[in-house]
RNA sequence: GGCAGGGUAGCCAAGUGGUAAGGCAGAAGUCUGCAAAACUUCCAUUCGCGGGUUCGAUUCCCGCCCCUGCCUCCA
């Protein structure tokens, strides 16, 4: 059974074959930080994370970068705003992902790159442009890259240069050979960071970071460069430009690209403004919630976010930890079922594998039911929950972390059992409805009551 | 306008040239004092619309309608 993954490159599934055996090298294009996280941030960090999980599970040797852009405009008109310099920002920013990132079960990456960390490698990549002379010094001073030099330019996103000028709603810039050309280098103004350059003080152009980066982690061709699908255009066409210009050919060989999240069908973006941040949206759902309802679509299709959906992942996942509570956890070991392997194998189809793990629930529970012993698929069950990076949580954590009070819901507890030693359900009845009003159900069990919440 | 990706039950969402996974919601039953949870059964003669190819299409082809995205920063 083999690995097949969607290639942007080629349109199509390709079986995935690593440049070097049992190794692969995997770029994701990271954040800007300026800002909290949203939602849309949270798809593409899960998403990765998965594919992460999986390629291991396989057996690879998985260097997975995934840097953080750490100066551009955003950032210094933010910093700026605040009063502090850019690095005082972007720490604060990027341990705010940290945590945001962690909490949804993130495995963090081989490495982490800030791109102000890599300004030589920058530099050096824009000298090889300028020998090469696919770059320019344009008329304000900025370093350019000329895209008409660079014969593949546009392929990754299917564009043709010409159609991009038809319909252009790029600024026509004096100093470009063509509107198209972006900035490599670009000088700075009074007052904004600069670093030195042979082209003047100056600050790189946001596209350079990561062919810069990428090559520095993981040589100049590479196995997967990953990010939102609206990195296809202008950015990820760039990167392949950019680095394989200065290199002489290759690059990333698979690209990976997912879907948006959608509010309302349509796109959740910063510049849009119809967007939700991670720690907001956490602070009502578990962040597993979020990690669920993202599995329960296929990566590169839309997600459209809403509450309702959030509540569907949750009781789907109540389902899952409903099966936990009753076979806590099992030592012994079971191999992964071949349907989840193949749904994983099919360009990581997670609601075809979540289907099989709610067959393996239902089996588990039919199972205990029967009084027979349900290792085996328990076994199975907590393969793909770890692999999948939910159901990680302790049950009582999961069904008993509410903000009330466990010893008044025990006493309550123990008057409602005494009410029905008595047979006076009508008290019992009365006490389970007060609990139900806090958010509280019980369960009579075999060996006794158990509370959860809602 | 150019390019790309979609339209599957009340909702979400997989999928295949041979007759539609899974989840949520809903209905009935088992269990229970009653519930909850679990289990069982039921819940799309049908996959945007119209043609075509085929023994057979939701799946392939053509046309049409609708939606979204990219073409500027964007995950």
């Amino acid at each position: 059974m083999s690995l097949s993954v969607y290639n942007t490159l080629t349109r199509k599934k390709d079986v995935f074959v690593p440049l070097v055996a049992g190794k692969v090298g995997m770029y994701v294009c990271g954040v800007t930080v300026y800002d909290y996280c949203h939602v849309g941030h949270a798809r593409v960090m899960v998403v990765f994370d998965v594919i992460h999980r999986w390629l291991r599970e396989l057996g690879f040797d998985v260097n997975y970068v995934r840097n953080f852009t750490d100066v551009d405009d955003k950032i210094i008109k933010r910093a700026a705003e605040r009063g502090i310099g850019i690095d005082a920002l972007t720490d604060e920013m990027i341990v705010a992902f940290h945590e945001d990132i962690d909490a949804l079960g993130c495995i963090r990456p081989s490495h982490e790159p800030r791109a102000t960390a890599y300004m030589d490698a920058m530099i050096s990549m824009i000298q090889k442009l300028m020998d090469t002379g696919c770059a320019y010094v344009g008329g304000g001073g900025d370093v350019l890259y000329a895209v008409r030099d660079f014969a593949d330019y546009g392929r990754l996103s299917g564009k043709n240069i010409d159609d991009l000028e038809a319909g252009s709603r790029v600024d026509v810039d004096e100093g470009k050979r063509d509107p198209l050309d972006f900035v490599l280098w670009k000088m700075a103004k009074v007052d904004e960071p600069a670093w030195d350059s042979p082209w003047g003080k100056g600050r790189p152009g946001w596209h350079i970071e990561c062919s810069a980066m990428s090559c520095c982690h993981l040589g100049d061709t590479f196995d997967i460069h990953g990010g939102g699908m609206d990195l296809k255009f202008p950015h990820h066409e760039n990167e392949i430009a950019q680095a394989r210009a200065a290199n002489g050919g290759g690059f990333a060989r698979y690209w990976l690209h997912n879907g948006f999240v959608n509010i309302n069908a349509e796109k959740m973006s910063k510049s849009l403004g119809n967007f939700f941040t991670i720690r907001e949206v956490t602070k009502k759902y578990d962040p597993e919630v979020l990690r669920m309802f993202m599995l329960g679509t296929h990566y590169r299709s839309p997600l459209d976010f809403s509450d309702t959906a959030l509540d569907v992942a949750k009781a789907g996942l109540d389902r899952l930890y409903e099966t936990k509570r009753r076979l806590p956890n099992t030592q012994k070991h079971s191999p992964l079922p071949d349907t989840f392997s193949a749904a994983m194998n099919d360009d990581f189809n997670t609601p075809e594998a979540l289907a099989v793990l709610f067959e393996t629930t239902r089996a588990i529970n039919k199972q205990l039911d029967a009084g027979q012993n349900a290792d085996t698929a328990m076994a199975a069950f907590q393969r793909m929950c770890s692999l999948l990076g939910i159901v990680q949580q302790d049950v009582s954590v999961w069904f008993q972390s509410a903000d009330v009070d466990a010893s008044w819901i025990e006493e309550k507890i123990a008057a409602r059992n005494q009410a029905r030693k008595n047979r006076d359900f009508a008290l019992a009845d009365a006490l389970r409805d007060e609990l139900a009003a806090s958010g509280i159900v019980l369960e009579d069990g075999s060996s006794g009551t158990t509370w959860k919440k809602a």
